[in-house]
DNA sequence: CATCGATGTTGAG
DNA sequence: TCAACCTCGATGG
């Protein structure tokens, strides 16, 4: 269940290593045989995340729409450039965060990373030196095998695998909210705050509402709303339009940076020391995301968690009165 | 080794 | 509202 941050990262990943080159396109596990044959043969022409959606289009005018849902991941090998070096256009253009968080070095390293590597997409990313021969077999359920003379790409578990036409992705994409990184962040701020601020619905699912704003999900939502402040049944139409701004800029903000280091990182503003510890340790990374019964960090309240919509919710409820 | 749960979404009831 | 989808790391015995 990468949240949005992921998806741009693999859409990244096959700009730097698939684009421009035919694809040798292969179902292992039997259920994408059809689709593959479709694509095979064909070069990959552009590489686009919107939300939690990757789209492949190829030269035929098709498109391979991918969703990993909750445990789906893309498998990279080959001669990949792994690591958290992943910009994005409009992520160089941003100003003032990159040097912020562009000297974390996760375990992936970005400089010295071995000729072949093997890159795991997915909630956690994984890289490690690849050994024998290329292309290494398939491991596990992989529905759809992508393979260039030097890269190769695994895909298992996915929620969605399908192959549409333009007018298809058209569809897709059109009944999608406003992704920071592929619309203009100021129309995409209009575009929710007028949506979302007529919703009579608690601000907590319509965050995670992907009709409504694209790419958060259970983590980024309970991270943003401790940082705002914001009690998570409120209303969306009693919270005034600035803090639905501010929201929005936070997501802005935070994607950015997800899709730089790769990983989840709310807790900026903190010191030296605890951002090393939150860096260093998973359970040490979030304000209140899987931290119920354990004190808030700011107010020493115990974060209490309840169930909304069929998903974990995280809250400080003195902090977010 | 068995079981649980997860950063999602859909569709049945 | 809840099961199903489908995978795998974490946890417990």
């Amino acid at each position: 269940m990468p949240e949005g941050h992921s998806i741009h990262r693999i859409a990244l990943q096959f700009e730097r290593n698939f684009l421009g080159q035919e694809i040798s396109a292969s179902s292992p596990q039997g259920r994408f045989a059809k689709g593959a044959a479709e694509i095979s043969n064909h070069s990959m022409v552009e590489s686009r995340a919107v939300g939690k959606n990757l789209f492949l289009g190829f030269d035929n005018d098709l498109w391979l729409r991918v969703h990993l849902g909750i445990y789906g991941a893309w498998d990279f090998a080959g001669e990949i450039q792994a690591g958290a070096a992943l910009t994005t256009p409009a992520a160089s253009k941003s100003d003032n965060h990159s040097s912020v968080v562009g000297e974390h070095e996760d375990s992936l390293g970005s400089i010295g990373a071995p000729r072949r590597t093997r890159l795991r997409m997915a909630e956690i990313e994984n890289s490690e030196p690849e050994l024998g021969r290329f292309p290494p077999e398939p491991i596990g359920q992989v529905r759809v095998r992508l393979l260039v003379d030097t890269a190769v790409a695994d895909l298992r578990g996915p929620t969605i695998c399908e192959l549409l036409d333009e007018a298809g992705v058209s569809q897709v994409v059109g009944a999608l909210g406003p992704d920071p990184l592929v619309d203009d962040v100021n129309l995409g701020e209009e575009r929710f705050v007028e949506v979302a601020g007529k919703k009579r619905t608690p601000i907590a699912p319509l965050l995670m509402d992907q009709k409504v704003i694209s790419g958060i999900g259970n983590i980024y939502r309970a991270e943003m709303l401790f940082r705002a402040r914001i009690n998570p049944h409120t209303l969306a139409t009693d919270l005034p339009e600035e803090t639905l701004r501010e929201l929005w800029r936070d997501w802005v903000k935070l994607l950015r940076i997800g899709v730089e280091t790769g990983q989840i990182l709310t807790m900026d503003g903190l010191n030296e020391a605890d951002h090393a510890r939150a860096l260093a340790n998973r359970a040490d990374r979030h304000w209140v995301y899987q931290r119920a019964g354990l004190p808030c960090r700011v107010c020493g309240t115990n974060i209490v968690v309840e169930v909304v919509a069929g998903r974990k919710l995280y809250w400080c409820p003195k902090c977010q009165a």
